[in-house]
DNA sequence: AGTACGCCCTGGCCGC
DNA sequence: TGCGGCCAGGGCGTAC
């Protein structure tokens, strides 16, 4: 579900109601979510009365920035949801809530998470790069065309090139459906095998769709809601994502489904080059 | 080392 | 109404 305009809608509003404000302790109900690089004690010990300083993210990760040098991260995975929750808006703590972060005044923000796909770990500020591993952030000013065509070096499918998060962070799988189509690119095309002019055609389509999914609070197909609990607006402005067998809205042919790389992959056969 | 696939989960939807 | 089968926006471990 989320992916970066998600991810970035969520954390525009967390920094609003959360920067500045302690952590009072961190409830931990389902210990899959707590998996990786430190266990669940690790975490409830590293946070507890810790001050919140920054909110920010990187690529698909929510990175809250602790008044120790510990960093508070989460990933959504499919299915995740973080919700503030105060006396104006209050949620409720179901079995999906797999997370609590208790703040002051009954304040909280809920981690939920159906499908149990999500993750959360602390780990110091200065192993962020390393135990991230990614690419460059795509709306960032040092993403530029230079560097996407010096990483179009290999013969991989132009759609698992941008799915890879190693290459370029934030891209998932709506979002790379939606930049192919409007780069005028195929989805199987080999990623050496674009020329400059489909580079710079790619790169500009990153761009675009990636800040119109920002601007539009992200996609809501089914799960995903913002830090208040709503939908986002995406999903009216897709042009191939979840539209097989409808016109294309650029020359009418009917749009086609197919599996690249174990994802539904949307595009217009007419329109989208190889 | 780079790439492809199965798998981790649960819920929703479709067809019988 | 019930149930099996299939689908789902992510990422990892494993096998080449």
């Amino acid at each position: 579900m989320p992916e970066l305009p998600e991810v970035e809608t969520i954390k525009r509003d967390l920094k609003k109601h959360v920067t500045g404000k302690m952590i009072s302790r961190i409830e931990i109900n389902l210990p899959r979510i707590a998996r990786k690089h430190c266990n669940q004690d690790e975490i409830v010990i590293r946070t507890e009365r810790r001050t919140i300083k920054e909110v920010k993210r990187r690529g698909k990760f929510l990175l809250f920035y602790l008044d120790s040098s510990d960093i508070l991260i989460f990933h959504l995975g499919m299915t995740g949801q973080l919700l503030f929750c105060s006396i104006d808006s209050p949620f409720e703590i179901d079995k999906y809530t797999h997370i609590v972060v208790r703040l002051k005044d009954n304040e909280k923000i809920l981690f939920r998470d159906p499908r149990q796909f999500g993750q959360v770990f602390v780990i110091n500020q200065e192993e962020l790069s390393d135990k991230l591993d990614l690419g460059p952030e795509p709306l960032s000013d040092g993403f530029t065309v230079e560097i996407l065509y010096s990483m179009l070096n290999r013969p991989t499918k132009i759609k698992s090139f941008l799915l890879d998060q190693k290459k370029i962070a934030g891209i998932g799988n709506i979002y790379a459906d939606e930049i192919l189509f409007e780069a005028g690119l195929h989805p199987i095309k080999p990623a050496n095998s674009l020329n400059k002019g489909e580079a710079t055609r790619l790169f500009v389509a990153i761009r675009n769709v990636l800040t119109e999914g920002v601007k539009q609070r992200g996609t809501s197909i089914s799960d995903y809601v913002d830090a208040s609990g709503k939908k986002g607006n995406m999903q009216n402005k897709h042009r191939v994502y979840g539209r097989a067998e409808k016109p294309c809205p650029r020359c009418g042919t009917n749009i086609k489904r197919t599996v690249i790389g174990g994802r539904g992959t949307h595009f217009c056969p007419r329109c989208q080059k190889t």
